[in-house]
DNA sequence: CGTTATCTTGACCGTCGTCAAACAGGGTGG
DNA sequence: CCACCCTGTTTGACGACGGTCAAGATAACG
């Protein structure tokens, strides 16, 4: 069908990015069989402690892991933008270790994990595509830990905000662009550890610092330079413009 | 060689534990060449930026990796027992986006480069333990988020002795039995965003409170399931009782 | 046995958390 | 079209957890 040809193809790019993937490879992923799944915010796509029986590709909309302490704090770990793979965790592990939410009203294409694990089996090019997938993954992990464990509260806020922009790079959004940030800031708080109160004030300082210029939750960068420098944001950990091998 | 028949003992149960491996595959990740290299503690195994030529197995001793901000800001974002492999991250991207040192004096052997992918180009079921074991150290970097963004000093630093007390059960250490914790105070600050003075001040109050006990770096639980509570140390996230699949 | 790294302790300070109230703003329904 | 409400954001006063600085005590190591 018509829809199935294009719903996948930012998949098919994203996996694209870091490994070689020839036409067959290229075919197969977008011959998988799926079902697309409209939902609103704050939807639930996996729950910790589940077992999970599919593989979800995010289509349209944002998403985001979280993990919450016995005590209900919760800490946002990911967030996730089209065309991102959201499961392979849950696809090769028996029981999901966090929970994973839409952000935004979102679309999903949920893919039969067998078929997932099938394509994984036969096509080696695929398989080593989404182990590059995981494994920068790993890096964004790291960053993220040196973010909220290293940086103070103006440095942690300016990081996750360029993180966010180039990573939306890859969707055609100019860096230093005016772009919307899917989050509240209750969310923003959860990734780095703060309270919503003190994203407010980190916020609004990073404006009068002139670093960010926001209108409702439109975030811009007047110098994209400076901006880099005062968040020590390095993009290298996201191997953007890694070899294929 | 007598000595390669052994070496390698520990990864290759380190591998089987999550994925099946066949007689043929064991025998291959046995017979995979490599040097031997003994290091003191503190020594660089990688560096950030560098490209690596070559896959490191930790036979002995204990390493770790870390990041630092452009202040110079150390933050450890993840620790290594013997058995493990260290470099699955620099074996198949470019440039390594942290650094990896020798926490303890300690054993590596260095794998060819080239080797390893050939061994996961040829074994289906090595490339795919390779992919689950990548999936695990992404669930413990998840579970580090947690510790660092959402939990005060005392449950940071008691749920960081409960992760490598459970973690050393696998070499035949009984949880909750004295173990020597491998770590000056400094680096256990280094790994939860923590000063070393107020490490020292939350190892006291841990010990106040009855929930360790301490003779130099010795570390014991006096009760298991009160430490577990104390800092809320779910196992889950480890994902040791995994299925093969 | 001396020298250096590591740990401890105390006094003081600052970033960020807490509590609470006021203030948008954007849906929804009358 | 406006009233209403609910979620998010802002602001202020105050408190606390953890940082900083500095000195002294221990322990590791040659």
């Amino acid at each position: 069908m018509a829809i199935a040809e294009h719903t996948l193809d930012l998949l098919v790019r994203r996996l694209g990015l870091h490994a070689r993937l020839t036409a067959e490879d290229r075919a197969a992923l977008l011959a998988l069989p799926f079902v697309l799944r409209t939902t609103g915010p704050s939807a639930y796509l996996v729950r910790e402690g589940q077992p999970s029986e599919s593989c979800a590709v995010l289509v349209a909309g944002f998403a985001y892991r979280q993990k919450l302490t016995e005590q209900g704090a919760r800490q946002i770990v990911g967030i996730h933008i089209p065309g991102e793979p959201l499961d392979f965790q849950n696809l090769f592990l028996d029981v999901a270790d966090h929970d994973l939410l839409t952000l935004t009203k979102a679309q999903v294409a949920i893919i039969p994990r067998e078929a997932v694990r099938a394509i994984a089996r036969e096509r080696p090019n695929v398989a080593h595509a989404i182990l590059i997938y995981t494994l920068i993954e790993g890096s964004i992990f790291r960053e993220w830990i040196l973010n909220v464990g290293r940086r103070d509260a103006k440095a942690s806020v300016a990081h996750l905000l360029c993180e966010f922009a180039i990573r939306m790079d890859v969707l055609g959004v100019k860096t230093g662009a005016p772009y919307d940030f899917p989050m509240t800031q209750e969310q923003i708080g959860d990734c780095l550890g703060l309270t919503p109160v003190h994203v407010s004030r980190t916020l609004r300082a990073l404006a009068a610092d002139g670093l960010i210029t926001r209108v409702r939750r439109q975030i811009s960068f007047p110098s994209w330079p400076v901006m880099r420098r005062a968040a020590s944001f390095d993009a290298g950990y996201l191997h953007l413009s890694e070899q294929r091998s």
